[in-house]
RNA sequence: GCGCCCUUAGCUCAGUUGGAUAGAGCGUCGGCCUUCUAAGCCGCAGGUCGCAGGUUCGAAUCCUGCAGGGCGCGCCA
């Protein structure tokens, strides 16, 4: 539980008992008013603004306002002391046994604790990957990955119901592209030479195997016939070994979806007609010419009469075509029936993430969810930037076409899940992220996985000796916790109850990074308490001769194994009991 | 030319969605191991929050303009 919203609701409360009282007028603004901890520990506990918000429409001055809202609160259970400070906060102190309840709550709650039910069980659906499936995940696809899969675990911890998709795009042009390559291959595996893969194939290894299958299971009844009769049959079957490929690259992040939806299934379905029929019956589709794209020169290009959607109307920069020259399906019209057909299986909320390479279409797409919901459905676009590979500061160079993009499994080989998973949701998705292999597999405090990782080793190791002590301790770990007394160790209990509202906040902002900044912020403090004992004897956790302190303690240090444990759960990462091999 | 994003300490980045005196790590320098893991901890120094206006009790945060950087700008996917 978020304490906060507690103490918002006594505040509310208390302003709604002077406005009864007709100190305060009626109809006042409540909603900007916010319960938070104030940035400076010496201004108490929790801070309100409520006094500030109310001045104007009280007519009194911020610290007016602010002593009359204090004076109601005072009472309030856990309440130290109330006081209007500054340019009219209203600062609450608590007591210390606030803090040791709350850590009494996380003991029991275990890794639960943190989570909340804000999101009312509401359905989202999360689409994530959406990469082509011409080729095994290279390590630029782990971001968006990563982030959207913790993003979910994020959005399920604060009480959202997701549900994790993946649209496999193995319709058009690409997929042909693959099917031709993998012809190549086969035509290879049955002895012909094929030489150089020409320009805009898939020149990868990982297609002479499926080129190699299909000869085996075919033979070479498919050297004869025309593409017309091969491409199909080429595509479906290329297009299955291209998804093994990526599942078990997937499975290697340790990411599993509930769905997979085929671009090539909904059209046979026929969702992209009824989608487009949909919106032709409310007058937003029309012929008509588009003038031609600015800022680059395409040659061939010619003005011509077609089909096009008045995304225009709906935010977008201008209306785009649905077809392609031949007339067939462009990928946009897919991909306006693909999201349409998801709002109909009963989500209207909806959140995609993608590379930052994909901004151009954002506004497109969230247009035509807006027209063809007709304002009901809501879509949300999260872009992630891209990644800087790394090793030891130098930018290691990839390129499709010389073949030297890293693939995911050799990455993960080289520095495991966990460190993967962890430094991709690292940074704020807008802004670049750099990875350095080396970095990563540094066992200092310069690697956040590690030292997180460390501080939770460190916990583990503190209840193993304690075994010693009390061989039972874990059925009563919580000893008389009025004998954490020392500043630091308020200190941490405060950080740890402030668990809740991050999971909150990172979750709302769709924000996973921030898990990893408080986390750090957590092994930061453990660290130093942990010195401190190295210094100072008597703040040792283990103290020999004073079991109730001890006790004491260990509930704390079980405490911050517990959140850490809990932030690596939506990390969808392990915490570590010992460092060493 | 247009759209989206970014600009905070020497470097890499946070900043509780508008709060009080803007914070970490790295790097520099100086300390702390007979002790639960020194794989760590403490201290010193470092700032015109890109620039200029605006909004209000209050701006790194919101709005406008400008500058610099990134990504994108077929009917590809």
């Amino acid at each position: 539980m978020n304490f906060f919203h507690t103490f918002r609701e006594e505040v509310l409360k208390a302003i709604e008992k002077l406005v009864q009282q007709r100190i305060l007028p009626e109809g006042l603004e409540l909603d900007k008013i916010t319960t938070e901890p104030p940035r400076d520990p010496s201004h108490g506990d929790i801070a309100t603004n409520a006094a500030m918000i109310l001045s104007k429409a009280a007519t009194k001055k911020p610290r007016e306002v602010g002593e009359l809202i204090a004076k109601e609160l005072k009472a309030l259970p856990f309440v130290t002391d109330v006081f209007v400070a500054g340019p009219g906060f209203i600062n609450f102190r608590l007591t210390p046994d606030f803090w040791f309840r709350e850590l009494e709550t996380i003991l029991k709650e275990k890794e639960d604790y943190g989570a909340s039910s804000i999101g009312l069980g509401e359905k989202i659906n999360l689409e994530y990957v959406s990469t082509n499936p011409t080729g095994p995940m290279h390590a630029g696809h782990g971001r968006v990955t990563v982030m959207a899969d913790v993003l979910a675990n994020l959005l399920e911890k604060v009480g959202y119901r997701v549900l994790r998709e993946f649209y496999v795009n193995d319709a058009g042009g690409q997929a042909e592209k693959l099917a031709q390559s993998t012809y190549l291959r086969y035509k290879e595996a049955l002895g012909h030479k094929i030489g150089e893969i020409p320009e805009g194939y898939y020149p990868g290894d990982y297609l002479k195997e499926v080129g190699k299958a299909l000869a085996e299971r075919d033979g070479d009844k498919w050297l004869s016939v025309p593409e017309g009769e091969w491409l199909e049959p080429f595509r479906e079957f290329s297009i299955n070994a291209m998804m093994t490929m990526i599942r078990k690259d997937l499975a290697l992040m340790g990411i599993t979806h509930e769905v997979f939806t085929s671009e090539t299934e909904l059209r046979r379905m026929g969702a992209i007609d009824a989608a487009i029929k949909t919106l032709q019956e409310r007058g937003l589709i029309y012929e008509g010419v588009l003038e031609p794209p600015r800022g680059k020169v395409i040659e061939n290009w010619k003005p011509r009469k077609q089909l096009l959607f008045r995304s225009s109307d709906f935010g977008d920069d201008a209306d785009r075509p649905l077809q392609k020259a031949d007339g067939s399906w462009a990928y946009f019209a897919g991909d306006i029936a693909y999201h349409y057909d998801k709002f109909r299986r009963g989500y209207p909320n909806m959140i995609n993430v993608w590379g930052a390479d994909h901004v151009g279409t954002v506004k497109r797409l969230t247009s035509a969810v807006k027209a063809i919901t007709e304002g009901k459905g809501h879509l949300d676009v999260i872009l992630c930037q891209i990644v800087n590979f790394m090793e030891g500061g130098k930018p290691l160079k990839m390129s499709k076409r010389a073949g030297t993009f890293i693939e995911i499994k050799e990455v993960i080989d080289k520095v495991g899940r966990d460190a993967f998973r962890f430094m991709m949701i690292s940074r704020k998705n807008d802004t670049h992220l750099d990875f350095d292999f080396k970095k990563v597999l540094e066992q200092t405090r310069d690697n956040p996985v590690f030292y997180v990782q460390y501080a939770h080793a460190r916990c583990h190791s503190v209840m193993k000796m304690a075994e010693a002590i009390f061989p039972k301790w874990e059925e009563t770990p919580s000893g008389p916790l009025e004998l954490l007394s020392d500043s630091d160790e308020m200190r941490l209990l405060k950080l740890l109850a402030s668990w809740p509202r991050q999971v909150e906040i990172a979750a709302l902002a769709r924000e996973p990074h921030r898990l990893c900044y408080f986390l750090y912020e957590i092994a930061q403090q453990f660290h130093m308490l942990w010195n401190k004992g190295k210094e100072n004897a008597v703040l040792r956790f283990i103290v020999a001769g004073n079991n109730d302190l001890t006790r004491a303690r260990l509930a704390m240090v079980q405490g911050v194994a517990t959140i850490i444990a809990s932030g690596f759960q939506i990390i969808g990462i392990t915490p570590l009991k010992e460092m060493r091999e």
